[in-house]
DNA sequence: GTCTATAAGGAGATAGAC
DNA sequence: GTCTATCTCCTTATAGAC
């Protein structure tokens, strides 16, 4: 056999197995989650023999962690980059326009989707993350996120100084649920919609998501609507 | 042993098995997922025999479908009473008032966590039903959300004409979204907020979504802003 | 309706040859 | 590094006594 030396990947460059692995956990784990893929689908998927799981990677908990880590980093440099060019043509103490900030937030996510095909899995995935998340991989999320979590925090202030630390927590997690909302189950959309909104034309999700969160978070500025009836 | 005779709920009822193993099940679900939550565990906590389960329900998928079909009902009748007032105060053609109807359709999910306590653990696992589920409960659950789904379009549209059945679809997505994250992963907010905000004061929560809610739909009305840069 | 006992299979993980 | 073979455990589901 020696799959390794004879497989090659859509772009005929040869894959280690390391690599094949990651590539095939990520995309199974997107399709049916982490719970419901066993590693003998990731290799017969990967045309690796399963005992090389547990040999690059030492368990699945570990193999979970590896796929999620090779992807957040590029993401949020990527969400840097962007902030960084923001803030640069804002100047020291020029303003922020929240969409822009907002843009910087989504964009590096929504692209993946399409962007490189390597990584047209990540968004699912990442939309998974949030609800089937426990225990250790919770907080290996928190900590890879917690410097981009206080960039936009902050820049987001900058841009609605008006917005109390509280509302802007509850506007961020409301944010945070309606993008991987959109990233897990997506066709959804088709169903709500019948047929009229197509998910994947991710220029149309970015401009809707980028307004509706503004929309959203502008509301919380101020409380005192007291609604009819 | 005889548990069914002996063991009774906190309301000093007795209990049948099959509505012991649903409680149960609903409570482990909600806490776990569908996919890791084994038939022992259930079983365990609901203090009846294994093949109880199988007794009164066929198999696992079947039980599934039991918990949720339990509580989807009762929720969408109250929310269906609510909407039925609104509609009466606001006459024929009268108006009606988009956070009302937001309020209409979240108020019987949240008030569920705290009102009565058979159904605190229904919330979390309506959030985690958007991600985890597949094919078959797909379809239960939208076919028994259709008519919700269609009431509350309507009245959306009759509170904001001006919104398009397109960005109708997107902000009614996003909401679900946000929803949905914060029933199922509400807890991230005390980690968001480093503490400052309490996921569990659900009148809180009400405002917050519905306010949320309806700047986003608002901001998806008109899409003529182009943001700076 | 409820129990015991067990079937039948899939899971993650590892030992040891190559 | 990669393979085969296997261990051990846990899963769902069922057969049949009571």
């Amino acid at each position: 056999m020696n799959q390794t030396i004879e497989t090659v990947d859509q772009g005929n460059r040869i894959q280690d197995t390391k690599e094949r692995i990651l590539d095939a956990a990520e995309r199974l784990f997107a399709e049916n989650g982490f719970a419901t893929t066993s590693l003998r689908q990731i290799t017969a998927e990967a045309q690796v023999n399963l005992a090389a799981v547990n040999y690059h990677f030492q368990n699945k908990e570990s193999l979970i962690r590896a796929v999620l880590s090779r992807r957040i980093g590029p993401i949020n440099q990527r969400r840097f980059d962007l902030m960084d060019a923001l803030e640069f043509s804002a100047g020291e103490d020029g303003p922020l326009v929240l969409e822009d900030v907002l843009s910087a937030f989504l964009l590096p996510v929504l692209e993946a989707r399409t962007s490189c095909p390597e990584m047209r899995h990540w968004p699912r995935l990442l939309g998974r993350l949030y609800t089937e998340l426990h225990g250790s991989l919770m907080e290996l999320f928190q900590r890879e996120m917690a410097p981009a979590a206080q960039r936009f925090t902050t820049a987001i202030r900058r841009a609605e100084p008006t917005l109390s630390p509280e509302s802007l927590a509850w506007g961020l997690h409301f944010g945070i649920g309606a993008m991987a909302h959109f990233l897990a189950a997506g066709e959804l959309l088709r169903f709500i919609s019948r047929g009229t909104v197509d998910p994947e034309d991710h220029m149309e999700a970015l401009k809707h998501l980028v307004a509706y969160m503004a929309g959203g978070l502008r509301a919380l500025r101020t409380e005192k609507k007291e609604a009819a009836q």
